[in-house]
DNA sequence: CAGTGGTCTAGACCACTGG
DNA sequence: CAGTGGTCTAGACCACTGC
């Protein structure tokens, strides 16, 4: 048995300086666990799309209880790092299941229901390696001037275009990328990036506000110039809250709607 | 011990038929637990701030084991109708706490945390009986016509006036409710809603667009006419999900931004 | 110190999946 | 049918709170 704290590497948030510190200086096993189910999801070890091992193996791999090992696999699947099964196993998730296809895209029609509409149909307007502005070295944690590959395009829904989007990426991670990969690839962005690139977009946050359409976005959106749009700037983290991409869309809103629950 | 389906009047979602149906007809025992929780809830026999019985006490209340108990309260917790406190007990959750003051209000200055401009001057600008209309009626699962209470105020942060809303409520529900209640009220309006009308809301779903403003929205918010503005239309649900108020809030989105966290 | 929630265990049995 | 996750129990012990 594991009887205190483990020497898990990197497991718990705030390592555990075991001297008279302020922080929690107590993490509880199932913690630990977790912090070592993540480290394997980090490197690799089990794919997006892949099942991990049942609860029983990783209770014997870690020497301890199936219940604990349980205990980290609900918090895990609570954040939708990972999938259960009944029956079946539990997975590694994945941005490329139809059932969740653009999770983190809620825009919805107006009338029908998300995804009643189809597939968008995509258009990649532009795509090139650039180097980083101040505040977008900021968003993805890099110095300014360090290269980044910056694509453009617009989302249509049955014929009208709805979504411009800006997307930024840290060229390092993401070397190779182009734009007729990402034309020719059929579904969510996220998948490919998780299938080309073994980088999996875990969370985001987004700063939302209202702003007239410049003249360029007009063009694209095929809009008035100044009509207001839904300015929607993401930033998209992998695992260990790294920022992997800054994305800034904006949606036409006449058609549609962001869709949000609060709870 | 609960053998089986136990007579638990309304408990779990989609009542148990045990014809032979299609619904999952089996609940277990936790599911079933939390279901007389809620109707606790409802009944108002815990009020808002005040503590449940311990894990043990409803554990002997309902004949089953703490850890039963415990994976109920764990679900409603993490729907934020509970909130735990180690060492103190189980809470029923309010809007009347500092911590969570203002949880559905998810617009953050642009530069400063949130809730670093302090509380929001509130205006009632309005506040009047009149009948719904077809989309209100709707909206509130009312007939059109039925009487409702309409409220339209102005809130501002460090003197300029960011949000301008309009609520609609359900009459009956809220008989007695002013504008000098709204007005002198100190605390979020949510949290008057718990102590004077025992209407706990626990959920809600907006629908965000970007719209030009209109001449009234411009001149209460001492904007430009046809400036862009955040059009936040919520609607909040009390227990069951029963639909309890409609909001239609536009926000100045210059000097703050809607935040949205996206998991 | 007693009372609360939080962790961990070990074991039994159930529901679901697929071969 | 075996293997998976899902439920439930009973009991031990720990961490936190307040008196």
């Amino acid at each position: 048995m594991i009887t205190s704290q483990l020497p898990t590497s990197d497991t718990s948030p705030a390592a555990n300086d075991n001297g008279p510190s302020i922080t929690p200086s107590f993490s509880p096993l199932y913690q630990q666990i977790k912090g070592m189910i993540l480290n394997s999801l980090r490197l690799g070890e089990w794919k997006p799309g892949e099942a991990i091992p049942s609860e029983m193996d990783l209770a014997i791999r870690f020497r301890v209880s199936q219940g604990t090992v349980r205990k980290a696999i609900d918090d895990l699947a609570a954040e939708h790092l990972l999938v259960r099964r009944q029956g079946k196993g539990t997975f590694v998730a994945t941005h490329a299941e139809q059932q969740v296809q653009f999770r983190f895209l809620k825009l919805v029609p107006n009338s029908g229901n998300p995804g009643s509409e189809g597939p968008a149909h995509r258009d990649i307007v532009q795509c090139r390696r650039s180097s980083a502005s101040a505040d977008i070295a900021r968003a993805l944690a890099l110095r300014t001037g360090d290269a980044v590959l910056q694509a453009r395009r617009v989302l249509s829904f049955v014929g009208t275009p709805a979504i411009l989007e800006d997307i930024w990426l840290p060229a390092a991670p993401f070397k190779g990328l182009t734009a007729e990969r990402l034309t020719n690839y059929q579904g969510p962005m996220y998948a490919l990036f998780e299938t080309e690139f073994n980088m999996r977009m875990v969370r985001a946050e987004e700063k939302i506000r209202a702003e007239p359409a410049t003249q360029g976005q007009a063009e694209l959106l095929k809009i008035a110039q100044g009509t207001p749009l839904l300015s929607v700037e993401r930033t998209a983290y992998t695992y260990k809250d790294v920022p992997m991409e800054l994305r800034r869309g904006y949606y036409r809103t006449d058609t549609h709607y962001y869709h949000n629950r609060l709870s």
